[in-house]
DNA sequence: TTAAATGCAAAGCTTTTGCAATACT
DNA sequence: AGTATTGCAAAAGCTTTGCATTTAA
């Protein structure tokens, strides 16, 4: 295996996101009071990014949160929806992937799915966090690097698209 | 397995890149010559991202090469150097990757290797391609999905920071 | 009451695009 | 000679920041 440092350069590398304990919430309302556990305001721009969160049925962008989800939710900030997403994601009641290129997209945490990527059709699959048990440990022993396939999804061709 | 069409609304996740076939070159005379054989011209802006890219140890990013990867080759022009680096792409000299937030980094195709990154110390190794077939295969059992783990790492935690 | 959070505006960073000038074949 | 490519400048897309105002606790 080889190693890289950190790329040296300008614009290096920077963290990814934070994975502190995620917390599992089923509504946006359970949310709410967890956020309020843990010291913070449950602000009506808070709500509603929660709201939006879990209307959605898929991780949404910042601004689709912001412009109301095509109306099922109403409009707000996107300043603050990204500040909030922010904070939301610090909790761990939030967690961010990046599906491909183009923004960012949330989905609430503690779910405990993974994304696939399809490099052909762009279809996004999801798969139960356990499911991938065996490849992490296939992968833990050849690397010793234990995988988690948060943040960045799998990518590659769906079966869709290999057999085609 | 859940699945989600490709998300819906404004901003949806586009072609992450299309693969084409990678082109295996060993440096960058040999990448020029590819160049030509495909009927584009070798200028001599695209000989010098071509030196960048050889030059670099690790994926480097747009900017780097444009700023001339800290005096290592003369600076150039930046949209210059991204219109070449997606050229370079099509053609399968160049391969891109995503190994967190901040820019795109790009590095010479046809080497075969995978990055995985850690979320706790963000240092970045790279396996070669063969050494994941194992989980490859694992993930194709259970999902039916053939993973590249190409365009974006493999996150979690490196051995150093799993063991302390 | 008061510190946290909001909303607006402006800036920052990465990437793309338009276009006249240049240089590869 | 003719066209692909360049270099500059400007814009576009995503995200962050500053600050005066509002609001949750």
């Amino acid at each position: 295996m080889i190693r890289f440092e950190p790329p040296p350069v300008s614009g290096a590398v920077t963290a990814a996101h934070i994975h502190g304990p995620l917390l599992l919430a089923d509504d946006p309302e359970t949310a709410g009071q967890a956020l309020k556990a843990q010291g913070l305001r449950l602000s009506s721009a808070r709500r509603l990014v929660l709201e939006a969160l879990y209307a959605a049925d898929a991780p949404v962008a910042a601004d689709e949160i912001a412009d109301g989800l095509g109306g099922r939710v109403p409009r707000s900030d996107l300043a603050s929806v990204y500040r909030n997403l922010e904070t939301l994601e610090q909790v761990g009641l939030v967690r961010h992937v990046h599906l491909g290129h183009g923004p960012g997209r949330y989905t609430p945490a503690g779910r405990g799915c993974e994304f696939l990527v399809c490099e052909r059709c762009q279809h996004v699959s999801a798969v139960a966090h356990e499911q991938l048990q065996t490849a992490r440990e296939a992968i833990r022993a050849v690397t010793g690097f234990e995988a988690h396939f948060h943040h960045f999804p799998i990518t590659g061709l769906c079966s869709n698209c290999t057999s085609g």
